[in-house]
DNA sequence: TACATTTGACCACA
DNA sequence: TGTGGTCAAATGTA
């Protein structure tokens, strides 16, 4: 990381706890201002950015091996990765309010449970969906969900095969698709094919760059993955993104109904990016300027 | 009654 | 042979 690196992304961390502390003096107000909202959609856009410059940043250490491994229930994707060969998969990571929210896993897309299966050196089983549509409209989707290790509220969500049901006009399902598209040779996993696509990490910043992978989506790490250079890339980025995150409140809090119970966990989710993201991006940025 | 979930068993792959 | 992925019967629920 250069020096002009450096400083951009001490400059747009240094807004984001700006905003932070905004956010958080905001908060004890009821009902909640105008500009919370607002407020909350900046936050989340200004660490995408930050990331966007770690990541661009990280890519050569971590493709040299220096990056750090999965933190949490990565043990299992290993042995995970033997299967499957040929199927374009996508992989989520989604974090619940608590243990048992499911309503955040909740992608607006109808799947059946088919499977549970305890997983070797997981902690926790890891389920198996598959379209609802499935016999009916011989749908092959399919998505797995395991719960991290390390923290109960992260789950891990891998989506094979896109829908090519009537749900195939979702929203979810046309931007699984995209993703899906966006697999190097349509045909490898997410965390398939180590051994190949090193440029893949520059075509995604690329892509970001040129806005044509929208922020706004959750964060998925299947390009990233299914990059040979981020053997692990994913591990690297334990939470979800910013831009995840905005969603995630969103999506959890519709409109109206962002309540006082929302400063909370804003603010745990918001400890947790610093603190989490720490390590991976070992960013001691303002003793460095 | 129809549909979803659970769970033990089976299969395929490395 | 061990493990992950899937099947299908049993069971639960609206």
């Amino acid at each position: 990381m250069d020096g002009g690196e450096k400083s951009a992304l001490a400059s747009e961390l240094a807004q984001v706890l700006a905003m932070v502390r905004e956010l958080e003096a905001r908060m004890d107000q009821d009902p909640l201002p105008a500009g919370a909202r607002e407020l909350c959609a900046e936050l989340a856009s200004s660490v995408d950015r930050s990331i966007r410059i770690a990541r661009s940043c990280c890519v050569d250490s971590l493709a040299s091996g220096a990056g750090s491994p999965r933190s949490d229930g990565g043990n299992a994707t290993a042995a995970q990765s033997k299967r499957r060969q040929g199927t374009p998969c996508v992989r989520r990571q989604l974090r619940t309010a608590s243990v048992q929210d499911a309503a955040a896993l909740d992608d607006g897309l109808s799947w059946r449970k088919y499977g549970q299966k305890d997983i070797l050196g997981a902690k926790y089983p890891r389920s198996y969906f598959r379209c609802t549509h499935r016999h009916s409209q011989g749908c092959l989707a399919t998505k797995h969900v395991q719960r991290a290790d390390g923290d109960p509220l992260l789950h891990d969500v891998v989506y094979h095969g896109a829908h090519t049901c009537a749900q195939a006009a979702h929203p979810s399902a046309q931007q699984l698709r995209q993703e899906l598209q966006l697999q190097p040779g349509h045909g490898h996993g997410a965390h398939e094919d180590q051994d190949q696509g090193a440029s893949t990490p520059a075509l995604e910043t690329e892509c970001l760059r040129a806005g044509l992978l929208e922020p706004t989506t959750p964060y998925s790490f299947a390009s990233a993955a299914a990059a040979g250079a981020g053997a692990d890339f994913a591990g690297c980025f334990p939470l979800l993104s910013p831009t995840a995150l905005d969603w995630q409140l969103r999506s959890s809090h519709p409109a109206g109904s962002l309540g006082v119970g929302i400063g909370m966990e804003f603010e745990t989710q918001f400890e947790e990016l610093f603190t989490n993201a720490t390590e991976p991006f070992q960013w001691d940025l303002y003793a460095d300027n």
